[in-house]
DNA sequence: TTGTTTCACTCAAGCGCTTTAGCGATCACC
DNA sequence: GGTGATCGCTAAAGCGCTTGAGTGAAACAA
């Protein structure tokens, strides 16, 4: 019969007390920087803390006050729609970048739409799980804010538009229309006169963002041809929407996708129908992946970094827990890389 | 002025306890159907705990000797290396449909390394903050299995091997011997005498699984021009060992990626060599996703149901958790989708 | 000398929950 | 009508930590 070893017991507070031979409460004046202790006991304590392992118990502190050291993420997609997306992954890795250096722990959870989100937010107040949360996909007309100042939440909205009307949340914002007017200033130097913008989802406040861009770009040049059209965000649905606005009668010169996966459905659509990449039809894939690289023609593509806007939310979320005042911060304008599917304009 | 809203207050066990004029013992009986409280209690006090909107506190849950109603989940990748893999997405939204049921928060962490990973096991154990952990991408020699059993904290393993040394693990499996075999038995009845396998990391279990067993089916059939390289999962990668093999005197006629990603990469880089796939090369990928739908030719893959998969783990955790024995649960066997990458051989 | 400060540290309460021991009332039994 | 169970409930301790209120000794001022 193998040995069953003892499984380890956690050291507490009071072990560390013991061992160097004072209260309980020195200990913790010791551990936390507080003033109360001599240099000199301090350091005895930290080291008996250190040989002993000693981690404080996050449950102890978050009961006696402290937070739970923990801030939550909530993902509300479809789990069909979650397949393909570098961008979530790569944000999250951005965040927790920022939050290890803090030993801070990232609850995680996803979930079908933005009812269950707020159920979550809600749960995890309750519960008193978080002390705050980074929120995503921020939408026109949406609940959460009003939520979250209910329940005196701290949170970063992660991709909303700067709001007033919530003084007590951070945002962490990317310059959509700046971008969205490069874009197209770029495409109608090129020659193009008809445009469509096949956007993500129409409840997504940045969609609506690039969606207004873009329709005031088109009329400030007088341009008739220009329109967006919203999807999931699926390949599906981007092939099916590239199949459609291609085979109209006037069949637009440029597409700009509102990211990479339905872009490359678009163009594997637009070869389909007999459509050469850029010769016919430009495209431009809103988010740069190691995707636009792994098809002919490459992907034009504006690429922000998106791990870096995790570590930027993950910072003014720290920077609120730690009393500092809300702001609203704006992330560099995404840059257009030019590869190979944009060029001139043709007329068919 | 805005009237600054009251932060709205946590109700407690006490709140409860007053206002169904019972003691804190009752409620807490009462509330997780525990003898020693009548039915009609029982059901006030449930009564007024929605009413109230009371949710236990996890901290102080935990403290009592609880769980921390929680269970970890740490991936240990490089940032770099986290771009598009649909597998891990897929993953956790399937042990996150099964924790939800029960309420359990999910911990996510990326790291850089293993010894990272390690570092985090211990730091979550010590500060009290997960009940169980999933343990992913086991390595051959992996030191993970020994630390989890000296911490005395319950895992499953996803994607290991069965491993009788550690009778405390539950492990979830797939089978890539059998699949390797029934890829390379397809591949053979295709023609295909050279075979090569651009695998993933080398220090993974499952790669290794998969090279011995290809070099049994070689061995077997008395084929010379089969091999495996490893590689990091990445594009850049795939495309470059794809390169050199396709660039030897005597070019494979069969390609299998371990991943999605390599694979399309490995595609691209065949047309670009002047190679027609399958005409002159047949490509299998190794996990199947929207993006081997999105290229022509569309690609021949192995599907299994990640979602399904992560259910499976989580499942086999709260097992672990309410007291279970450990147990060796083998997941379906991935099928082979032939789409239009694989066809017959032709000497070149 | 005595009174006042400061310093270094200890005591004890409290965070919200679980759980064991105990208590009075009801009920069954012979 | 007394004995013992059983039932429905309460009291209190304890989980590991923080923190405000002490406390005794040394340092200083009057």
């Amino acid at each position: 019969m193998p040995a069953k070893r003892s499984p380890a017991r956690r050291p507490t507070m009071k072990d560390i007390a013991r061992r160097a031979g004072v209260s309980e409460s020195a200990v913790s004046f010791a551990l936390n920087g507080r003033p109360g202790v001599s240099e000199v006991t301090r350091d005895r304590v930290r080291r008996v803390a250190e040989q002993l392992g000693w981690r404080p118990s996050t449950a102890a502190r978050a009961l006696s006050g402290e937070g739970a050291a923990t801030i939550g993420f909530v993902l509300a997609r479809p789990a069909d729609t979650l397949g393909v997306d570098s961008f979530f992954l790569q944000l999250v890795s951005g965040i927790q970048e920022v939050l290890a250096e803090r030993h801070l722990g990232l609850l995680f959870q996803v979930v079908e739409d933005l009812a269950d989100e707020c159920a979550v937010y809600r749960r995890w107040w309750a519960e008193h799980r978080v002390d705050g949360v980074l929120v995503v996909d921020p939408r026109t007309d949406d609940p959460r804010p009003d939520l979250l100042d209910e329940l005196g939440l701290p949170a970063v909205v992660i991709g909303g538009a700067p709001d007033e009307r919530h003084p007590g949340l951070s945002t962490v914002w990317a310059d959509d229309a700046g971008a969205m007017a490069a874009v197209v200033d770029g495409l109608y130097a090129l020659g193009h006169r008809r445009i469509v913008h096949i956007a993500g989802l129409s409840g997504l406040a940045h969609t609506q963002r690039r969606i207004r861009t873009l329709r005031a770009e088109a009329e400030r040049r007088g341009l008739t041809g220009v329109e967006s059209v919203t999807t999931d965000y699926s390949d599906a649905e981007g092939a099916a929407v590239t199949r459609r606005v291609l085979g109209s009668p006037a069949p637009p010169t440029a597409l700009i996708y509102d990211n990479d996966v339905m872009a490359l459905a678009g163009v594997a659509t637009a070869a389909e129908l007999g459509f050469t990449v850029p010769a016919d039809v430009s495209v431009v894939a809103w988010e740069d992946s190691a995707l636009c690289r792994m098809v002919r023609p490459w992907l034009s593509a504006l690429s922000r970094d998106s791990v870096e806007f995790g570590r930027t939310a993950a910072r003014e979320l720290t920077a609120l827990l730690d009393g500092g005042p809300a702001r609203t911060v704006r992330v560099p304008l995404p840059r257009l890389i030019e590869r190979e599917s944009t060029g001139a304009a043709r007329e068919r």
